[in-house]
DNA sequence: ACCTCTTTGTGAAATAATGCGCAATCTAAG
DNA sequence: CTTAGATTGCGCATTATTTCACAAAGAGGT
C-alpha cells in the first residue's frame, strides 16, 4: 500500500512485530497498553513506537494509551491483512513442507494456497492438504487462485528461475528463502531470507576465548 | 568478534551476502573481480561494497580489483568462519527438521551437532543423522560439545523458558524463530528470523487494486 | 471548575548509514 | 621510464533513522 507518505522501512519491519505483540496481551486480557507499558514488556522503545504509528495517524489517548483491539485491527488494514493474502509456495523440499504445515499462517491471515515443484515424483503427491502441482501449470493455475504473494523454496541454482516463474504467473511480491541474489522487475519487491547469514553475524558476535 | 573498531550491523550483514556471492563466483572460475564488476552482476553497490570492506582493512588493488579467494578467506576470518562452528538445535518440529536437513550448512562451516525436544514420543528418535534428545539433559550434553550458537525452533509459547536453558547451557548466541520476543541476559546475543513478519512487510506494498 | 497526573504526537536535535568524488595506487604497454 | 587507463580506499556531504523533550490532550479527583 504505498501511498503517500513514505514510510522508512525499519518503522513498517517493526509493524509487523508490534501485530505479534498485541495478539500476547489479546491472550492475556490487557486491553490497553501505554507505550511505556509496551516498553518494559516487550522491549520495544516508547518513543519509536509513537513515531511509527505517527505514520500513519493518530491511534492513542493521552493520559490513556492505546486500545488493544483497535490498535491491532488498524495496523492489520495497513499492512493489507484485513483479509487473507493468499500465498503460492515453489519448491516442495524439506522447507516447503514446514511452510506449508505452518499452521500461524492462517491466523494471521495468510494461506498458502498452492504448492509446485519441477520433480516428478513429487507432483501430484500431498503436502499436508496440498496437491504438490507441475511448476509448468503455475500460469494456469495462478490466473485461477489470483495470488499475489509467492514463497522461493527451490535449491539456489534454480531461484532465478523460479522468480521468472513466480512474475510471469502475476506474483508481484517475492519472499526468497534460497541463499542468492534474484534479478527481478522494479514492480516487484523481494524479500530475502538468508539463514546462513544470520548465523554468520551470529557468529561474528563469538566471543574469542577458544 | 567485537574488537576495537564499531562495524554498522548492515555491514555485517552484508558481509556474510558478500561471502554468497564469492562461492558463485568461484563455482564459474572467476578469479578477480572490480567493485564495479559485483554491482552489474550481484546487485550490490560498488561504493557500499568497499565502504564496508574498509572497516577491516584493504582488501584489493588498485587498477585490478579484488581476488576472489583472498577476499572470501577474509571475510570468513572477520565471521569467525575459518573453523566449523558448533550449534545447538532445540525444537524437533517440522522447522527443526528442515533445518537439521539443510545440507550447506556444512559447507558454510556451521553444524548443528545436536538436536532436543521435550515431547517423549520423539526424544530418541532419529532426526536425520542425529538422535533427539532430552532438553534436560541440554546442560550435561554441551558440557561436552561447547557449542555456543543455539537455534531455537519451538513453539512461541516455549521460547523464552528455552532461550533460558540455552543461556544455562553456556550458549552465548542465539538464533530464534518463534514469532515472540525474547527476554535475555545482555552478553547473549539474539537474531530474529520472523517468517510471518516478513510477509506483512510483503503484503503491505502489494498494489491496491483489488 | 480547577488542579494534578499521565501519556500522546511530533517538531527538532542527535546519531547512523549511504553514496559521491577524487587523490593515490597499481598495471600494462610503448 | 613515462604515460594512459583502471580501480581502490576513504573523507566528507547527503540522506535516513532514532531519540529527545515538551506542548497539548484527556482522566480523575476534590
Ligand atoms: N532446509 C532448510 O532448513 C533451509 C533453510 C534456509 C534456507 N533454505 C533454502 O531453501 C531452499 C529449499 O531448501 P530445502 O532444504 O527445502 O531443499 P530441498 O532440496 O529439500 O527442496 C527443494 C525442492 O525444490 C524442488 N525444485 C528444484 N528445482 C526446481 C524448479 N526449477 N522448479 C520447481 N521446483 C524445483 C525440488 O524438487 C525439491 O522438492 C534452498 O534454496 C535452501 O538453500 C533451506
Ligand atoms: N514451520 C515453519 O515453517 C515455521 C516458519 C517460521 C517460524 N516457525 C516457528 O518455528 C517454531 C517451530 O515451528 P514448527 O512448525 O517446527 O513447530 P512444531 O510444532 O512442528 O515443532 C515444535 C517442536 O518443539 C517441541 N517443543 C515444544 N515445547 C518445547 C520445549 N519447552 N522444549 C523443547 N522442545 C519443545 C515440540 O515437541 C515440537 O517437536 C515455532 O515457533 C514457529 O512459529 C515455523
Amino acid at each position: 500500500m504505498p501511498n503517500g507518505i513514505k514510510v522508512p522501512m525499519p518503522t513498517l519491519e517493526r509493524l509487523a512485530n508490534y501485530l505479534t505483540i498485541f495478539s500476547d496481551l489479546k491472550i492475556r486480557n490487557v486491553e490497553t497498553v501505554s507505550s511505556a507499558d509496551l516498553e518494559s514488556r516487550a522491549g520495544i522503545n516508547a518513543a519509536q513506537f509513537r513515531k511509527d504509528l505517527s505514520y500513519f495517524g493518530e491511534f492513542g489517548r493521552p493520559g490513556i494509551g492505546y486500545n488493544v483491539n483497535e490498535l491491532q485491527a488498524r495496523i492489520s488494514r495497513i499492512l493489507n491483512l484485513q483479509k487473507t493474502q493468499s500465498v503460492l509456495l515453489v519448491g516442495a523440499g524439506n522447507l516447503g513442507a514446514a511452510l506449508a504445515g505452518y499452521h500461524p499462517l492462517r491466523t494471521e491471515n495468510f494461506q498458502i494456497v498452492a504448492a509446485f515443484d519441477n520433480n516428478p515424483n513429487k507432483i501430484g503427491k500431498q503436502l499436508w492438504d496440498l496437491t504438490i502441482q507441475d511448476i509448468d501449470e503455475i500460469i494456469s493455475v495462478n490466473k485461477v487462485l489470483q495470488a499475489r504473494i509467492g514463497i522461493i523454496a527451490v535449491p539456489a541454482s534454480a531461484a532465478q528461475e523460479t522468480a521468472e516463474r513466480l512474475v510471469s504467473a502475476n506474483v508481484v511480491n517475492i519472499l526468497n528463502f534460497a541463499p542468492t541474489f534474484i534479478r527481478i522487475p522494479s514492480n516487484v519487491t523481494v524479500r530475502h531470507i538468508d539463514f546462513l547469514q544470520e548465523l554468520a553475524v551470529l557468529s561474528y558476535y563469538l566471543p574469542e576465548d577458544d
